[in-house]
DNA sequence: ATGACGGAAGTTTTCCGA
């Protein structure tokens, strides 16, 4: 009955940010770690750095954008890569199954664990090719949630969903009413996803005002507190009484170099 | 301010992210 750990990523090309990522790991030990937007194909992935440190790895890359990874004490099982139904040439979603250590009262059954990591799409501008896609893409997304829900009642969803939920997500939210992030129709399908059976596991808990997981490179974001909450750990029905706590790290975010976003942190006990 | 910052590709400048 350990408690078990699970956390999100965006690292912004895991070429630059492979020592921060390792860094982390040995200062916040994870029984999951979704990454997003590695920006590398899958001959360049550092299993063998992750080996090392005492993880196993499963990867889905790409050339120069996108690229989800799942990094993880226990190998993954029943890896799928990207949505199954939803036809798509980037590399955005990996799933695997994990051993969870509570589940059954009596402590003696070993349960399992289905972990979803996507990097969603970034939609660009309302209106915009990339944004019909971006909505097509998190229709397909919920569709086939919907299924693998029922097979996997102990399911997470993290990742960069590139979706505010409301205006408290927001640094400025007159100033980005109706812009990319936060316009209705993208969260009409974030809370659409909610209403499958997943709660946003950082509102399970009471939580500091302006809490973000990413800032803008520019114009000191990050010092200023100009950011955005767009990294989600969302969970399913079953897992919600296991809840113990969720928090943004907000550490690694005051390195050189550091990635755009914050790593988002799950505690299951 | 159709800007800034940062990464990738790849070659001096563009695309993209959020």
């Amino acid at each position: 009955m350990s408690p078990m750990k699970f956390a999100t990523w965006n690292i912004n090309s895991l070429t630059v940010r492979l020592p921060q990522v390792l860094d982390w790991l040995a200062a916040n030990p994870v029984d999951v770690l979704a990454l997003q937007e590695l920006k590398m194909t899958d001959d360049k992935f550092p299993h063998a750095a992750f080996q090392a440190a005492g993880y196993e790895s499963v990867c889905f890359g790409q050339k120069t954008y996108n690229g989800v990874a799942l990094i993880s004490r226990a190998p993954a099982h029943d890896i799928v890569r990207n949505i199954p139904g939803f036809s798509d040439d980037m590399a955005r979603v990996i799933s695997g199954t994990f051993p969870l250590d509570f589940g059954a009262p009596t402590g003696d059954v070993q349960s399992t664990i289905r972990v979803v990591g996507a990097y969603f799409p970034n939609g660009q501008e309302p209106g915009s090719d990339k944004f019909e896609y971006k909505l097509a893409w998190l229709q397909g997304l919920r569709s086939w949630l919907r299924t693998e829900l029922v097979k996997h009642p102990n399911l997470v969803l993290m990742g960069d969903y590139n979706i505010t939920f409301d205006d408290a997500d927001v640094w400025d939210p007159e100033g980005m009413r109706d812009q990319i992030h936060c316009t209705d129709e993208e969260r009409y399908e974030l809370n659409a996803l909610i209403a499958v059976g997943l709660a946003d596991a950082h509102r399970l808990f009471p939580q500091a005002p302006k809490s973000y997981s990413w800032w803008d490179y520019r114009d000191f974001g990050f010092k200023r507190n100009r950011g955005m909450r767009i990294d989600h750990i969302l969970l399913s029905q079953a897992l919600q009484a296991q809840a113990k706590a969720c928090w943004i790290d907000k550490t690694p975010r005051r390195n050189e170099r550091p990635s755009d976003h914050a790593p988002v942190v799950l505690e299951l006990t």
